[in-house]
DNA sequence: GTCTATATCGGGATAGAC
DNA sequence: GTCTATCCCGATATAGAC
């Protein structure tokens, strides 16, 4: 009875990620999910029994979408500055063909802490070996004074919030369209100087 | 019957702040609003007919509070630099002490983009003179070769950012109530230091 | 203005036929 | 596995007494 060639399992699921990531949880309808499945609503319950379930599916898999990327690229064995580069040049793009999803995720983050925990072992991420990759290399490679939690704080935020900020900009600041998608293109130039600029004033005169 | 300074009126619209702040439109029922008030349901319905209405009014007050600051500060006539440190030191203090606010804000600009405009209008808001003001500023006191815009992004993601983002903070990186707060206070000295090195390196070497 | 009672609907979930 | 029918609760909203 498929209408498609992937199964009904997967096609929930895909359904289920347009309609939670635009409308979150609370928002989110089984039943539009089933809609846009192309199946009856009592199959979402036979696959994924709840609500919370499939969101749980549908967080795992977006959260650890962008987890991953960004262990893949901070562990490389690339140069700090050459990863910055990579790194925002990949987010930006990913995340502004994607850009329901870091709010989505913040949301998720906000509203179920617990799970957290569990999926970043399922997933075997270690955020403090992270930050003491990021911390070496700092002072290693560029020998800076300044904190590397800030200086990866930083680097997530120039990447991450005009996304997050894009009705702001549609919005208030009236752009349309085509403008946001140049001044993302943008981004991928701008943030990366903007970043390393800034860093050159917290190079230590002298070692020695 | 008032068991209260303050009115019915005032403490539903008190009580619909905290609810919808931290659930939500979809996530806040309008029982618990009438509780946390601690008057009956339909009181609610009396003063603000609708849910709609009663979330309108929460985002307006919430998001013109954001604004008319952002505002006093960009258009004062402060340096361009001095406005940075005063902005920064403003928000990330009022921002990490009322931190559900701004993903409040953005989860209502994504659903609700409709109502801005009127908003805007309603405030006496002209998001374009901001902009100019800036570029002006940027142009004229520091001629910087960089557009004004991402600076003012910038400015925005590194403030804003890092209170969204504090329960990834939080579970992720583990950090305590402490350590957050303390993180956020040095974010008061580091993020202007951070942006005005930036900026350094985009200084015209010779204007003549 | 404030309450009680009730209408009405929608959504998550289950039972059970096929 | 997939569907139909249905249960049941919870949530918005209104009517109307005081």
């Amino acid at each position: 009875m498929e209408n498609s060639i992937s199964s009904s399992e997967e096609r929930i699921l895909d359904a289920a990620k347009k309609v939670f990531h635009c409308k979150g949880y609370d928002g989110a309808r089984m039943q539009e999910i089933a809609d846009e499945a192309g199946v009856n609503k009592s199959l979402v319950h036979y696959y994924y029994r709840n609500k919370d379930n499939l969101f749980q599916a549908v967080f795992e898999d977006a959260f650890s979408k962008l987890i991953t990327k960004l262990n893949e690229i901070f562990f490389s064995e690339l140069a700090f500055t050459t990863k910055i580069e990579t790194f925002i040049g990949y987010y930006v793009s990913f995340l502004s063909q994607n850009s329901y999803l870091p709010l989505f995720i913040l949301n998720g983050l906000y509203e179920k802490p617990e799970q957290i925990r569990t999926m970043l072992a399922k997933n075997q991420l270690l955020p403090e070996r992270l930050i003491d990759k990021i911390k070496k290399q700092i002072k290693d490679e560029l020998n800076l004074e300044i904190d590397p939690f800030h200086v990866f704080i930083n680097i997530l935020a120039l990447s991450v919030f005009p996304i997050v900020a894009k009705p702001l900009i549609e919005n208030i600041f009236g752009y349309s369209d085509e403008q946001l998608n140049q001044f993302y293109e943008e981004r991928k130039t701008v943030v990366p100087e903007f970043i390393l600029n800034a860093l050159k004033g917290y190079e230590k005169k002298h070692s020695y």
